[in-house]
DNA sequence: ACAAAATTCTCATAATAGAAGAAACCCGTA
DNA sequence: TACGGGTTTCTTCTATTATGAGAATTTTGT
């Protein structure tokens, strides 16, 4: 299980993995510490990674995360077919609404808010791109699993028993399997408070030409708003949008 | 010059300059051929980044820019003071003139957007968080510049010799000196046409409690649409922002 | 100018990344 | 189900180079 490929390679890069919303500052000498390594190996793997932009020194000899994760992050917004013809779409459902719009999409076995259109929501609650997310509760990895083809459902069913238990879904795979074709067949999933206790949520997919599920689009409020809200609107008007937002996906 | 220091290491992380804007998806092959290594190396390289997130496998034996890339910028978000306390002022400022106001700040040697909010420019014109700009051209990086200190000034004034003659600067300290120290003095810029003919901005810098500036704040907006403004009036507008932001900086 | 901290350097040694070719795998098609 | 092309991983040997220890150097704060 322990791979022996590349060892260096990949200890350098597992300095990376220190750097959590927790903690964003490293010294030299609290690397060395935490992986074991010498210091003067330390600051090498420091300067080569800042020297890739993936780290920087801040004051204080403490290094942080680095503008280049920024550049990046940028090719890779603007490169997503998504957004690219998403956002006008996404902007108009919450003018229609006031609830917050947002897009996630499934990268590996990483599920991920790729953009958020603010609406009325109180920002504490509003989590914008790149948080990531689990991937069995909520409405936008439901709707996304649903989509998946079979076989690879099935590999994220092995993958993870633990978290299926956890989320209280089927732990059989005929049930879970059903539970998930369900979703897929009504083409939406209301979801209430079942990742944050105030929170309420509508998500349907969005699919590629082919059929192939490419991410869920989600309208987020308050578990509060959302009681007054007729469903039987807000689903069509959602619904419309990511039929439209799919339609272009060239 | 050429570093002989951590070798492999470097080399491997050389994979991530090949992902650019203009080519966000490459083969092992490709890589292997442009990296001049062989094709088993250039897997190893692609099991290695895609372990860490960096890259992932896309379709038909491609590779792009992974979903950890994604994530490590929102930490960067999520801990980024101006934006922090910052955005709110922003949208004000977005409501009172329409225009595109953004936050830029310098990391290291390069200048980046870290956030923008879209007023009513033309949206083909509007680049937002992570693009790179020009140290020498617009107003963001003059204000910025014109903020630093005096050493640091300096140690950018001999690395980018070409770049400012390039830009029409003065290539003597003195007048290159004296040239960002009338801007500090002034507290402003306005700069029309200079990074794109189209348009205009003013920008102010952004400071912290000790008085180092730590970013820039701009409004942008068409050549056209700036003719008609009162800049006496523009001014003290983005200056009274650029002070609330700068004292909520804790 | 001093002391303390942070960072880089030197060098011998062990670890491992590298190339080449072969083998295994995967996927669409016959 | 078997075939065949392209893709990916494995094996082995060798040369490369990453590593730790400690010393030397630079930077920083007082």
């Amino acid at each position: 299980m322990t791979d022996k490929a590349d060892s260096s390679l990949t200890r350098m890069l597992g300095v990376l993995d220190l750097f959590s919303e927790q903690r964003l500052h490293w010294s030299a000498e609290d690397i060395a510490q935490t992986l074991g390594v010498s210091l003067p190996t330390s600051y090498r793997y420091l300067k080569t990674l800042s020297d890739a932009g993936l780290l920087q020194r801040v004051a204080d000899a403490q290094f942080t995360l680095g503008p280049r994760i920024i550049v990046l992050d940028h090719y890779i917004r603007q490169a997503d077919p998504v957004l690219q013809c998403g956002v006008p779409f996404m902007k108009e459902l919450v003018v229609q609404t006031g609830f917050d719009c947002v897009v996630s999409s499934l990268h590996g076995d990483q599920l991920l808010d790729t953009h958020r259109e603010y609406g009325s929501m109180p920002p504490e609650l509003s989590y914008g791109r790149g948080r990531p997310r689990p991937l069995f509760q909520g409405g936008a990895p439901k709707v996304i699993l649903a989509g998946l083809p079979t076989a690879q459902l099935h590999r994220i069913f092995d993958a993870h028993q633990t978290d299926i238990a956890a989320a209280g879904l089927p732990t059989d795979w005929p049930g879970f399997r059903r539970y998930y074709s369900q979703i897929r067949k009504s083409g939406f999933y209301f979801s209430e408070g079942e990742l944050e206790a105030d929170l309420a949520a509508i998500a349907v997919p969005l699919q590629q030409a082919d059929g192939a599920v490419i991410g869920a689009l989600s309208l987020v409020t308050t578990v509060q708003r959302m009681a007054v809200i007729d469903r039987a609107k807000l689903t069509p008007l959602i619904q419309r949008a990511a039929r439209e937002i799919s339609a272009r996906l060239h």
